[in-house]
DNA sequence: TGGTACATGTAACATGTTACATGATTAG
DNA sequence: CTAATCATGTAACATGTTACATGTACCA
């Protein structure tokens, strides 16, 4: 059950490990705030990576604590695992964008329709960048925080910054509601 | 077998199934190229979504061709089904970016190899890139092809244009000591 | 006639998603 | 006492990835 590789995200669990014991339930708050944008993962995940990182001694259960928290705590075949898993180069990333294959079909789609998905995407990514904008206002997060943390938040800020110029720069038929034939 | 819902990759076969019919081949041919920036699929699951929706009756089986070929056409409720789809509110993007993992853990990396990470990140973006604007200056793909092409083309190429000038302002200590030379 | 590109398909497995079952503790 | 929240875990299934087996037709 055991031959098989690191991936990034027992990786990144690792990663979180190294500076205190942890718990599945911590790790995933911990993962979905600070890595969560770019690498979503669910509960579900983080318990089979944990359990398999257990009985691969990459991790060590600890005593149960309160209401049955397990927490885990890096082994040196861990640290080690890790540090493997940081020399290895980063794969390409990849984008799903469900509302780019609507629009690449976009001449099969009720025009008005395409307006507000469109429209309810904008809000989502204003929303979002916002939300980055105001992480970025807190000095802690900028002077004493690592300037790794900052580095993966102005990625976002970049992101969402594109992607709301393109939305305002959409060409009418797909952006606004100026409702013509349909197919 | 068949109580599934149609789901964006079969959706989009269905999608390019409606000008012409199209072996599985041709299908990830064509993906590829047109959706394959923001939506990735391969062969294996090209085949499997065939058997599925030729199974579920939105696809038909036509006589095979020269080597083999199996071409399929769209039913008519398979046409429904298309159009079902593209009725639905398209999901939230994901990005899974696998060197923003390693610069969120950027502490434990060592600061050349992780320089070294983000340079050949920047060429390969920068490529990409260019590729796309070569696209845009054939005058086919932009006048007479439809909008919705250059809508989504003009994502990748925003999209490309922010990572460059993330990677181009990344601090010292992540970006390499000596310059932000570029091409 | 032999290599290469075309073409279909399957197998095996890794990863991601959703839903649920169960119990512990705290707050009101 | 009861509802809400915390916490662990499993089950079932959908999707994504990699490798392979098989055969066809073209072209040098």
């Amino acid at each position: 059950m055991s031959p098989r590789r690191l991936n990034a995200t027992a990786a990144s669990l690792l990663g979180f490990l190294h500076d205190e014991p942890l718990t599945g339930w911590d790790l995933v708050a911990t993962a979905q705030q600070t890595i969560g944008d770019f690498w979503s993962l669910t509960q579900s995940q983080v318990y089979r990576e944990l359990a398999w990182m257990a009985e691969a001694n990459l991790i060590e259960a600890r005593e149960r604590g309160p209401r049955h928290r397990q927490p885990y705590a890096l082994t040196p075949a861990g640290r080690r695992a890790f540090a493997d898993w940081t020399a290895r180069e980063p794969g390409p990333e990849t984008i799903r964008f469900p509302l780019l294959l609507t629009i690449s079909f976009g001449r099969h789609v009720a025009p008005d329709r395409l307006a507000g998905f469109v429209r309810s995407h904008h809000e989502r990514h204003a929303t979002r960048l916002a939300s980055y904008e105001a992480q970025l206002a807190i000095p802690a997060t900028v002077e004493s925080g690592d300037p790794y943390r900052r580095a993966t938040l102005d990625f976002g800020i970049r992101y969402e910054q594109a992607v709301l110029d393109w939305f305002d720069n959409l060409p009418v038929p797909i952006q606004s509601e100026s409702a013509t034939d349909e197919e």
